[in-house]
DNA sequence: CTGATGGTTCGAATAATTTCGAACTATTCT
DNA sequence: AGAATAGTTCGAAATTATTCGAACCATCAG
């Protein structure tokens, strides 16, 4: 056992960019992952692609955009992965930012 | 005169996409030159680049980005352009998003 | 232990962005 | 008119991102 796959990495919360999180933010694919996660942590079997064919290694690549760029945390649970947004860290660095991305996504 | 260069085409209110803005914004260089726009209109000869060697060409497709996913304004004033953010439109929009990102963008 | 479930990672192919120089357009100044 | 200033546009080259399949890893149910 060298790795242990099951701690990703997170960016800790100084370390996260501005121009990071609004690139990860801005592929509707990824957005709409986010605005799933807005009413509370989801399990990632439970978090759905807006077309259900895509393979499970593109599905974990946006994940992956979305937690190297802090937006979201990704953290085992049983044999799956929960996922959440990281609120209090974006909103202690970028007050609104994502309550106004959210917002303005609802309609998309 | 069969095209006028002079006038560029910006997307409508209604057409414009977050996922666009985001993008648009999520770029150090773009965000650099969107800070500088955020208290009033500037000549375009007078947003500067980090590095100023760029040619001019690039800085004009930086803020072609910008302005086909709506973020500014761009308008011939004399021999030149002014550029402005389109902050009704985008508040209209996206609420309180520009001024997060501009907010959170501060200590860039 | 075995099989099924739920994910990650890697590498290669493809697609999208960025960067730059050269050519071109419009405006102003002399 | 001619030259200088200020930009846009086009096309090619270089860099990045995305997508996918295959291989792999961990946990749970039998």
């Amino acid at each position: 056992m060298a790795t242990d796959i099951t701690e990703l990495s997170h960016p800790a919360r100084d370390d996260l960019r501005l121009t990071n999180v609004l690139f990860a933010l801005s592929d509707p694919e990824r957005l709409a992952i986010v605005k799933q996660l807005a009413d509370g942590p989801l399990e990632m079997a439970q978090c759905h692609l807006s077309d259900p064919s895509m393979p499970k290694s593109t599905k974990s690549h946006l994940m992956k955009v979305l937690r190297e760029a802090g937006v979201i945390r990704n953290e085992p649970l049983g044999r799956g992965r929960r996922l959440s947004i990281r609120h209090e860290d974006l909103e202690a660095r970028f007050p609104g930012l994502i309550g106004s991305v959210l917002n303005a996504s609802a309609d998309v």
